[in-house]
Order: C-alpha cells, then structure tokens, then sequence
DNA sequence: GCAAACATGTAATTAGTTACATGATTAC
DNA sequence: GTAATCATGTAACTAATTACATGTTTGC
C-alpha cells in the first residue's frame, strides 16, 4: 500500500497519551482500543525505529532501570507531526468487505453452507456486542463520577463499535426473514 | 500484506456471473458493488495476468471482434478454486478505522477543528445515505415484480449499507449531544 | 474539434502480514 | 518445573496503491 503510514500515527497518538516501549503498544491495541486499531510487531519495532530516525519519538534514558526496556518519547517534532495528521482531512479508505464479497455469491454455496456463513457472521457480532456491553458496564461502574477526558472519548469509540454490532445483527436478523421465506 | 490474494476471488466472482475484461470487472466494482468491493486497475490488470497463467481464467477467443479488448471467462478450475474460497471460514480483517483513531485522539484539536472532523464524517455518511436510498428505489421500481436472485443479493448488501449508515449517523448524533452539552 | 469514456498495461514503492528466533521473568 | 507473560527484534513475502504511459472510440 503506497499510501500514508497510518501505524506512525497511531504510534504517535498512543505515545501523546503516555511514553512506553513497542511492548506496550502492542498491548494498548490489543486492550484498550482494541475496537478501533490493530497492529502487530512485525510492524511495530521497525516504524519505532524509523521513527527514532527521524526524530519524532526519542528514548527516554533516565527510566531504564530495566535494561531489557525500550521506552520511547514523543518530541516536539513528533507532537508537531501528530497534529498535522489530526488536522488533515481524513482518508477514506475504500471499502473491502470479505463478508459481503462472499454473501454476495453465496448463492453458489448449499443452503446448509450459506446459512452457515450467516450464522457464523451473526455469531461472531453476537459475541462481540456482549464483551462491548461488558466493557461499558465497567467502564461507568469503574470510572463513577470520575470520567475523565480520555474515557469519555474511549467510551465513545466503544458506543460507535456497539451501534454498528446492532447494525451488523439487524440486518441478520432481516436477511434471514427474507432469504428463508423467500426462496 | 503478506495474506491471501481477495482480489483474485473477487475477479473470480464476478466473472462467474458473467465473462468480461479487466475494465469491465472495475466498472462493475465502480458501480454494482461499489459499497462492498473496491479494486484499481494497477492491481486487477497484474492479477488477471497471473490467473491466466495459472489457469483460473482463460481468454474468450470467439468474441474478439473487438481486437484491443481481452475478455476473459472463468474455467473448471477457476470455479472450483472460487467455491472453495466461498465454502472456507471466513477470515476477519482487523478493525484499522482512521476516522476513529483520530477522533480518539481529537482532544488535542481545537473545538473547531474537531467539530469539522465530526461533521464531514456525518456529511458523508449523510451523502452516501441519499445515494445508496436512490438505488434502492431504482431496484425496487426497476425490478418490479422480476427480483432475480442477483438483485436480491445485491438489494441485501445495499440495505447493509444503509444500516451502516444510519448507525454511523446515529452515533454522530449522540456524540454530539454528549461532547457539546459535556465539556 | 474536443472532452469523456473506453481500454490495457508497467514501474516504483511500501504498508502490512506471517513466521522465525531468542531469552528473561513471574506466578502457579 | 513449567506455562504464561514480558520483551525485542529480523527476514521473507506480497497485496495493494499511485503514478506513468499510450492510444482508440463515441457523443456533443
């Protein structure tokens, strides 16, 4: 993809919240915003490396009690970056739905097996829209009368993740009225 | 991405509805399918090459009185290879969404800045609405009665957009009210 | 005559994935 | 002692994007 290194700027967004080591990013993505950005290490340590090449992030030396521990700084130069990106208008990225793309030929498959990718499909957001609700419910239990600006902006972003389940499981629930009373 | 190649699947479908040249397939991603699959010529011209090689398509020698035009039409294996893809469990690419990573982060923004981030995204799920509910008026007036199966698919995956939609426009809506009326 | 649409491709680039490799520390 | 988690990286690969290049046909 010859496009805009959208890694660095999650890299560098995470970083703005608190400084930490690729170790930690990885786990940010995979936890707390895991609903809106994945990324893995493959990735990771070579953009932090390009990154600390380029002066957007820096080593923070004074905490390295542990040596086995790379924690990375943003700079100013970073902050400045981070901002432009923000700022930009956003990049539509154009819309490849592997689902769709095989609901849409699915009248090839058996009955047995076409239902199956329906009801797989249901299943999957079924599940997810419940560790959503979980995730809410400790979020506002947790967080009583606290709420800071980050969690209201995370729990924002999980409100988005739970509307488009119930989206996702509406037109299940629609497709399977028609496509079974139908033919 | 080092993963398998979805472009090659989706050729592979939409030449099994109907034999055609590498412009015809990204017309047909342009229009037909627009709001599922999305494909660019520097990516479909090489794949088709290499699926010739391979022998999933072959070249529609018969019809070309049109010399600088290659139509090309699915084989056996070609079929096979595509029924296969369609009858494996399918495969969830991980959630990357620019627009929520960076309203995420958008705390660093100005308030004006950020109401523009929030407010073209609404726009533009509030465009897409109108135009995906003029094509599902062109289909349900157009096809009056007939409803071909194809239309059927293609009438489900349009109505899962509209959800999508609708969803995106109700969020936007919520975080409206709660970050104006908030802080 | 000219713009839009038709039509096919190559080259350069890179973002991102997967698999591999290695070792320390912590909790049971 | 052993499994899980912490921790960092490299190598190989390729899917996908963007830009470039070129020419024809159709409709106004």
């Amino acid at each position: 993809m010859a496009t805009k290194n959208r890694t660095q700027y999650a890299v560098l967004g995470i970083l703005s919240i608190a400084s930490g080591s690729g170790y930690d990013i990885k786990k940010y993505c995979d936890t707390v915003i895991a609903n809106v950005w994945h990324e893995n290490y493959g990735h990771i340590y070579p953009v932090l490396k390009s990154m600390l090449a380029n002066g957007l992030i820096e080593l923070e030396t004074e905490a390295s009690n542990d040596e086995r521990r790379k924690i990375y700084k943003i700079t100013d130069k970073g902050r400045e970056e981070f901002l432009h990106w923000l700022s930009e208008p956003l990049q539509y990225t154009p819309v490849r739905s592997e689902f769709m793309l095989k609901f849409l030929f699915s009248n090839l498959l058996s009955e047995n097996e076409r239902f199956k990718l329906l009801s797989d499909y249901q299943k999957r957001h079924e599940n997810k829209l419940a560790e959503y609700r979980n995730i809410e419910k400790q979020i506002s239990t947790s967080c009583e009368g606290v709420r800071t600006n980050r969690v209201k902006y995370l729990a924002a972003t999980l409100r988005y993740a739970i509307l488009s389940c119930e989206a996702a499981l509406k037109w299940c629930e629609e497709v399977e009225r028609d496509f079974i009373s139908g033919d």
